[in-house]
RNA sequence: GGCGCGGUAGCUCAGGUGGUUAGAGCGUUGGAUUCAUAACCCAAAGGUCGGGGGUUCAACUCCCCCCCGCGCUACCA
């Protein structure tokens, strides 16, 4: 909430990375909200470009081509079609939905490299990578496998283990190979342009720490500054791949753009996109919401360069980091770009008590929902929005989106409408009655009337969403009290008059609810205006009580929702589960065969059975306890990463097996002399290995 | 281990800068009603605000310690 006067919004939403399909997680984390957002200063006739797209370069892409067979192209070809029709299908108001693939957005990161590089901001570090000499390139993290240090799995990644979760570095790994040519990948240099953040620090003091501490939620903030103090370090901005945008250098072959630098100045590129595409009436990505008049090709600088123009990036909380530390920094950098106000980044949202994961299966996908529920993109759009993770994680369950489906939508909103419209058709032939003299009970519920629209966008403009929606569903509410209260249909015997005027006021509430309600339910509220005959009108007239004209002939009558059957909810909750099932079958085959040895080499390894005299837990480490084993030959000490897996009491007196050669290494500040073999299970849990029945301490294993 | 964010009625969640009987929706129970998709409307029951100290005339709200959940980060031969 800066103090500039604000001209003009530009409102972000998370690009989407397009390594496969996207769930409802995504949805309540970034984009619900900045759809709800980017709709209601539109309502409020704001100037504001909303914008989205794919982010389609990274080694994840790749990766995932080859998962699939296929190419890495061919990948972001399908999940950008995909995502892109989702979204459309669920109502979400970019004005462009454009693709980081697009030659315009190569342009513009490089440009912004070279700006950079040209200001000599970058500094060049050479360091040591792993390299395939058959396949002749260097290997990202990702395309380097081995055993993972921490619990060891065979088969982890040189960024992280999927069976543990630990974040690796490929250095890390034991054993590594490469998964071109699984031949193990030789250390190489190469040389890297890294940002160095920390000569912004004093810069991101001044701008977050002190200058948003009021505005920006406790989450984001609050994780900004367990960054800034641990102490920013140089960045790399450049990776060794071939999937991705040109380093702009003459000495730079083979090297392209880190994707957490172009990704975030994708917004910038897509913006450029649409006034492009706005300005030579040929629109290809760029979808309007709203008149562009005397559009110049030029005129995105303005939404990324004015100073009265307010930036918001909707995000969820795995992306702080980039958008409020990175992404500023690069910006600020250029001498030429704003920084955001403000990034209301949401929490997680968790389904029936779990985690969402793609890879395990456990997640509702946009296309699924879609597919099973076509017409109810607006149903999915309240359930989220009622319960959208703002301060704390979140849960959605099938059971209380019925709820909120049946409950709320129908009962009290969809109700609402149906009984003034029926009550309109059967006394007034459909037509809008006039208003009359107003009782206090109509002075009471058109002064309420006028009350909210002003609540929600006080809400809205907060980024409390829920809090809106909450208001919004209450005004419905507000609606079916004064029906109850006037009773319309006992007084049209009597005065048909007084009813006229009780119908004509509670169309007025219906007809604020089209308004105020488009943000939220944009499918319905266009459904609502249809049925009452109105236009499209602005926020402003919402909560007058002279939306509607006395006259005005309603439609028949559709129904806004629908109730949907425990049957349906169960078959939900079923599939989920049968999914999860068939994903953690499909995702853990045996790991591959080693590399064939010999066996001398396997000779080479001193393995004895021990026994465990002494645990106790390391100081400062979670994972770590220090043992102290007989081998039969001596009694030593050995540093053992099973701390999460076993308390000190159960190992001791244990029988284990013990690998005595293996060279003595410190670890933290202790010499550890051996290391305890381990089985590990599906699940990453591990087990101590030991012989069937006990034998004497010191006996080989062979 | 360090840092950050959370831990409030059965459930999902609100509760700026401390101040009368701690709130909402759902669920439960009772009542009223029939225009409406057995919907709506009214009312009630239900909480030692994670635990323990402290500051204060007064703390859910500030400070300290501990426990639990989530995230980032380190150790992991």
């Amino acid at each position: 909430m800066s103090e500039k006067s604000v001209k003009r919004y530009t409102v972000t939403a998370a690009l989407p990375y397009v390594n496969g399909p996207k769930h409802i997680g995504h949805l309540a984390g970034a984009y619900i909200p900045s759809d709800v957002y980017a709709r209601y200063l539109r309502l409020m006739g704001k100037d504001v470009v909303f914008i989205c797209g794919s982010d389609e370069h990274g080694t994840a892409i790749p990766n995932q081509a080859l998962k699939e067979g296929t190419t890495s192209k061919a990948i972001i070809d399908k999940y950008d079609a995909l995502i892109r029709d989702c979204f459309h299908k669920l109502g979400m108001s970019f004005d462009i939905y454009h693709r980081t693939s697009e030659p315009i957005h190569h342009q513009t990161s490089q440009e912004i490299f070279l700006n950079l590089y040209n200001k000599g901001l970058f500094t060049e570090e050479t360091s040591e990578q792993y390299f395939d000499e058959e396949a002749n390139v260097f290997l990202a993290d990702r395309y380097i496998v081995g055993t993972c240090p921490t619990c060891g799995h065979t088969n982890a990644y040189g960024d992280q283990c999927e069976k543990c979760g630990s974040t690796l570095s490929p250095r890390e790994l034991i054993n590594p190979r490469s998964t071109l040519s699984d031949k193990p990948p030789i250390l190489k240099p190469t040389k890297h342009w890294y940002l160095p953040l920390e000569n912004y620090e004093p810069w991101l003091r001044e701008w977050i720490l002190k200058s948003h501490q009021q505005d920006w939620k406790p989450n984001v903030y609050g994780q900004c500054k367990s960054w800034i103090e641990e102490g920013l370090q140089p960045r790399a901005m450049t990776r060794d791949l071939d999937w991705g945008i040109k380093v702009p250098l003459p000495d730079a072959d083979g090297k392209v753009l880190y994707v957490w630098f172009d990704a975030p100045i994708g917004y910038i590129s897509a913006t450029r996109a649409l006034f492009d595409e706005v300005h030579s009436g040929n629109l290809k990505f760029a979808t309007p919401q709203r008149k562009f008049e005397n559009v110049g090709k030029e005129d995105w600088k303005k939404y990324w360069q004015d100073e009265d123009t307010r930036l918001i990036h909707f995000i969820g909380k795995d992306n702080i980091v980039f958008h409020c530390i990175i992404f500023p920094v690069m910006l600020k950098a250029t001498g030429e770009f704003i920084v955001p106000d403000n990034v209301p980044a949401n929490e997680f949202m968790n389904l029936e008590d779990d985690k969402m994961s793609t890879s395990r299966g456990w997640s509702i996908e946009m296309h699924e929902y879609l597919e099973d529920f076509p017409d109810k993109p607006d149903v999915l759009r309240y359930a989220l929005l009622t319960n959208l993770p703002e301060a704390k994680d979140s849960e959605f369950t099938w059971k209380d989106f019925q709820a909120k489906n049946n409950n709320e939508l129908v009962a009290i909103f969809g109700n609402f409408v149906n009984r003034a419209v029926v009550l309109t058709q059967k006394y007034f032939e459909g037509r809008v009655p006039v208003q009359k003299d107003l009782s206090d009970l109509d002075k009471k519920a058109l002064a309420d009337l006028k009350d909210f629209p002003v609540k929600i966008a006080a809400s809205i403009e907060a980024f409390r969403f829920r809090e809106a929606t909450a208001n919004f569903i209450d005004l419905a509410r507000t609606g079916n009290k004064y029906l109850a209260e006037t009773e319309p249909w006992k007084l049209a015997k009597t005065d048909l008059d007084r009813v006229g005027t009780i119908l004509n006021v509670s169309l007025q509430i219906a007809a604020s609810l089209s308004i105020v309600g488009e943000p939220f339910l944009p499918f319905t509220s266009r459904k609502l205006k249809d049925l009452l005959g109105v236009s499209d009108l602005s926020w402003q007239q919402a909560g007058n009580a002279d939306v509607l004209k006395a006259g005005t002939l309603l439609t028949e009558a559709p129904l806004l929702f629908e109730k949907i059957e425990d049957a349906v909810i169960e078959a939900q909750v079923k599939k989920l589960f049968d999914k999860k099932r068939t994903m953690e079958l499909e995702s853990q085959p045996a790991n591959p065969a080693k590399a064939e040895v010999t066996f001398d080499e396997f000779s080479k390894m001193d393995i004895r059975i021990g026994k465990i005299l002494k645990a106790e837990r390391v100081e400062k480490s979670k994972k770590l306890l220090k043992l102290e084993v007989d081998t039969g030959i001596d009694k030593r000490t050995v540093m053992s990463g099973i701390a999460e897996h076993f308390s000190p009491e159960e190992v001791i007196g244990k029988q284990v097996t013990i690998l005595v050669n293996l060279a003595p290494r410190k670890i933290m500040g202790v010499e550890s002399q051996g290391m305890i073999l381990m089985a590990e299970d599906k699940d990453g849990a591990l087990k101590l290995v030991a012989p069937a029945s006990d034998v004497t301490a010191g006996a080989g294993v062979r």
